[in-house]
DNA sequence: TAGGCGATGACCT
DNA sequence: GGTCATCGCCTAC
């Protein structure tokens, strides 16, 4: 269990390319997999059984119709487990996030919020399984040489086991989206 | 093949 | 800060 939080708190910081936009991971949510009731992969079906592969692959999903979240699938592969990156502060290709956000307040909440970030970096369904470690369309950068100071609290938006402080951000950026609780907690 | 559902976001007060 | 719209996909008949 406690590996699955290290490999998510380890995201942080590091850039995550997206078609021709780079940003800087700032937020990160835990899921670990088959025995957390939270993560997509609790119940194995065809489509979650990406997260039973390889470690360093995407898992993208559709969620309310409309938005895009992605997913880092960190493993192991017993395990199951993976990480939404839930908001990250663009470095590169602003322009193209924010024309592809159409009309966003501000450069700061470009990629605030799962659906948010996907959208910036321009993820579909049909990134999904990329490998990350592969300079392509959809990659992880390199860990970053300065680990950030990072604070833990409760997940956002998960109907169930949201008391798991498996939520990472670094500590007192304002990309980091505020938060909420599930209605349904 | 039909129905339920969701790891949200935007907008309004 | 609270409320509500939203719809394609996955799962279970």
């Amino acid at each position: 269990m406690d590996d699955v939080a290290a490999r998510a708190r380890s995201l942080l910081g590091r850039m995550f390319h997206g078609h021709g936009v780079t940003l800087l991971i700032t937020e990160v949510e835990a899921y670990g997999g088959v025995d957390d009731p939270a993560s997509h992969a609790f119940t194995r079906t065809p489509r979650s059984e990406i997260m039973y592969g390889d470690p360093w692959h995407l898992y993208v999903y559709r969620s309310y119709g409309m938005h895009v979240c992605a997913n880092v699938v960190t493993g192991p592969t017993d395990r199951a487990a993976a990480v939404l990156i839930r908001a990250g502060k663009i470095v590169e290709g602003v322009e193209l996030a924010r024309e592809r956000r159409g009309t966003a307040p501000k450069d700061v909440a470009l990629a605030r919020g799962p659906g948010n970030l996907a959208k910036s970096l321009g993820l579909t369904l049909a990134d999904l399984g990329a490998p990350l470690l592969v300079p392509g369309g959809v990659f992880l950068g390199a860990p970053p040489v300065e680990v950030p100071a990072v604070s833990a609290g409760p997940r956002v938006g998960v109907s169930r086991a949201a008391d798991v402080a498996w939520r990472f951000w670094i500590t007192g950026d304002r990309t980091v989206s505020a938060y909420r609780r599930s209605p349904r907690a």
